[in-house]
DNA sequence: GTGAAAGCGCTAACAA
DNA sequence: TTGTTAGCGCTTTCAC
C-alpha cells in the first residue's frame, strides 16, 4: 500500500491513527489512495506492536434462556459502539470455561467476560498475569479474586417474598437452577429467609429442580404436582423468569389452573417475553444495562496500564415488577 | 518462552502444531514447560503469517427474533467445535453492512456470514478480492455474486397457503416483515400466488405492516381489526413465527378472539416458542442445522486455497408443522 | 528432527 | 511533519 501511494509505511500509519501528526493534506491523499485501492489496514499486525486488539472476548452459556440474549445483545451494542469486536464463545451451562479463556488467551483479547460458567483459580491467575481483566457477570466466585457484577439476588428473592405474603400466600414452592450457581442459591436463599422471618414453616416451603430451562420447569411442575395437586402451593416462585413462564404453561394448560386465582407465580430477571399477554409474569427485573455498564467498567479498557480491580463484587439492586402473575394488594404499577 | 525452556523458537512453534515434525519427546518437554510458565501460543502473530485466523465473522440484525439467536447459536456450536473463533456483529435489521464488514476485515476474518443486512456490491468484491469468502443467510442480494443459502420462502408460503385453503379459508390477510428484505417478499409472494391459483380473489388477500417484530405484528393487528372486525379475514400468516406470536396475543387478550376457531394463524421459522402451549403455532419449519452446514461448506473454511464460490444460491425446502392454529383437515401431524 | 534467519504488516522510537 | 529503523511473536524455508 504505501509503496502504492508513493508515501512511507509510517505515513499510512499514521493517516488511519486518528490523533497522530501528519500533514491533513497528505491524510486525506492516504485515505483517498486506500479507498482506490480497497485498501484496509491490518488490525491483527497492529495489535502485535500496540499490545491492543480491541477484541473482548464475551463467555455465555446457553442461549436458551432469553436473559442471556439479553445480556449478550447489551454487550454488542456497548462495545461495537466503541468500536471494540466481540468474540463470542458459548460454554454448557455451568460447564468450566478453562478451554473457551485458554481460547480466547491465545487471541490477546483486551478482556474477558464470563456469564454463566465456572472459572478456574488458575485461569483467573493466568489471565491477570497476562494483564488482562476478566469481570464475571451475574455470578459469584467464592474464594476467587475476579471481579463480578451482579443483580443481589438475595435481595431479589426477599422482595419476591414480601410480594406473595402481602398477597396472603401461606404456602410455597421455589423452582430451582443450576444447584451449583451462586445465582440461583442466593435468589432461593433471600426468599426463604424472608419467608421463615414472616413465620412460614420451613415445611410449607418446597423445592423443585427445572434446570433453568422452560422445559425443566414444565416437567418439574407436572412430576411435582399433576398426580397430587393437594400439594400446590399458595405461590411459586420460578428462580427466573424462563422457567416461570414453563411453569405456568404446566399449570394452566396442563391442569387447568388459573393463575393467579389458584396459584401465583413469580419470576426473576424481566424478560422481554414476561410481560406478554400470556404471561403478563410479576417479577425481579435485572437492570441490564445499568449491569453492562458496571462490568465495562471494571475492565476499564480505556486504561489498560491501571492495575486490574481484583475481588469487586458490585451488586446491584433488582426491582419488582409488578404485573398479573400475583395479586396486587393496593394500587399496581406497571412500569 | 523458547529462551526459557532451553529451546528454538521453532521447536516451540512445532510442539503446538499438530502434524509438524518433531520428535515426540521434545513435543512434550515443550508442552511440559509451558503449562508450567502459563505459556499460551499468540495467535494473533502466528495468523499475520500463515495467513489465516480462524476467525469467521457472523454478523446478524436485531437479536430480538428468536430465529436469529436460534442461527447465531447453531453457527457458533459449529464453528467452535471446528477450533474456530466467532466475532460478532449486529447492525440494525435491514441496514446496511458496510461499515461492519470493513471492521471485520480489519481482522482479516477467514470467512463472513451475514444475516438481515444489505450487502453492497461494492463490499462484496473487496472481500472476493482480498480471497474472503462470504455467504448470506436467509436472504438473497438480486444482482450479487454473493452466494447464499435460504430457506424456500415462496415454497413455504405456498405450503402456508395450502394449509389454510385446506382448513377452508377464503379470505386471508398478511403480516409482512421488511419490506424491502427478499425473504418477506419470497414468503408472501408464494403464499399470494397459490391462493390466486385457488381462485381467491385479490381483494381477499390483504397485507399489514409488522415490522417483522412482535410488538410491530400486535399492533398492526390491533390497528387493522380492533374498529373493523368485520374485516377480520378467516386466516392471517405470519411472514415470521414472531410476528405471529404478537398477532395471536392481539386477537386473543385484546379483541377476545378464538384461535382458529375465529380466526386461523400460521407463522414461519418454527421457532422454539412457536411449539409451547400458549401457542401450539402451526407454522413452516426452516431447517436451521440444514441451512448453517451449507453455508459453511459454501465458505469452504478448510479449503482456503480454492476460489471462492460465487453466485450460488442454495435453496432448502421448508416444512409444514401442524400445531392447533389451524384446524387440521384431516389427521395431524407434531413433528 | 532441528536451529538460524528472514519476514508477515504494522507501530514506535529516533533523527532529520 | 516526515522517513528510517527496529522489532512485535510467530511460521517457514533452508541447511544441517
Amino acid at each position: 500500500m504505501a509503496a502504492l501511494a508513493g508515501v512511507s509505511q509510517s505515513a499510512v500509519s499514521r493517516a488511519f491513527t486518528p490523533g497522530s501528526s501528519i500533514a491533513e493534506a497528505k491524510r486525506q491523499r492516504i485515505l483517498e489512495a486506500a479507498r482506490r485501492l480497497n485498501y484496509v489496514p491490518n488490525s491483527i499486525a497492529s495489535s502485535l506492536t500496540t499490545k491492543r486488539t480491541n477484541i473482548v472476548a464475551v463467555i455465555l452459556g446457553n442461549l436458551a434462556n432469553p436473559f442471556y440474549v439479553e445480556v449478550l445483545r447489551t454487550f454488542i451494542a456497548r462495545l461495537q459502539a466503541q468500536g471494540r469486536q466481540i468474540l463470542t464463545f458459548t460454554v454448557d451451562n455451568g460447564a468450566d470455561s478453562d478451554e473457551a479463556i485458554l481460547r480466547v488467551l491465545r487471541y490477546q483479547v483486551d478482556g474477558v467476560i464470563l456469564t454463566s460458567a465456572q472459572l478456574s483459580t488458575r485461569m483467573t491467575s493466568i489471565c491477570h498475569d497476562r494483564g488482562i481483566p476478566i469481570v464475571l457477570f451475574n455470578r459469584y466466585i467464592p474464594g476467587s479474586d475476579a471481579s463480578g457484577v451482579r443483580c443481589d439476588n438475595t435481595g431479589g428473592g426477599r422482595l419476591m417474598a414480601e410480594a406473595f405474603l402481602a398477597a396472603g400466600a401461606r404456602s410455597f414452592a421455589m423452582i430451582k437452577g443450576d444447584p451449583k450457581g451462586t445465582t440461583s442459591q442466593d435468589r432461593v436463599r433471600g426468599f426463604t429467609e424472608r419467608l421463615i422471618e414472616a413465620g412460614i414453616a420451613r415445611a410449607d416451603i418446597g423445592e423443585i429442580e427445572g434446570q433453568s430451562t422452560y422445559d425443566g420447569a414444565f416437567n418439574a411442575v407436572l412430576g411435582a404436582y399433576r398426580r397430587k395437586p393437594e400439594r400446590l402451593p399458595d405461590a411459586i416462585f420460578g428462580i427466573n423468569d424462563i422457567m416461570a413462564m414453563g411453569a405456568m404453561d404446566a399449570l394452566r394448560q396442563r391442569m387447568g389452573l388459573k393463575i393467579p386465582d389458584d396459584v401465583m407465580i413469580g419470576g426473576f430477571d424481566d424478560i422481554p417475553e414476561s410481560r406478554r399477554h400470556p404471561y403478563q409474569l410479576t417479577t425481579v427485573r435485572q437492570p441490564v444495562g445499568l449491569m453492562v455498564d458496571e462490568a465495562l467498567s471494571i475492565l476499564h479498557l480505556d486504561e489498560p496500564a491501571q492495575p486490574i480491580e481484583m475481588g469487586i463484587d458490585r451488586q446491584v439492586p433488582g426491582r419488582l415488577i409488578w404485573r398479573s402473575t400475583i395479586p396486587t394488594p393496593t394500587a399496581s404499577s406497571e412500569d
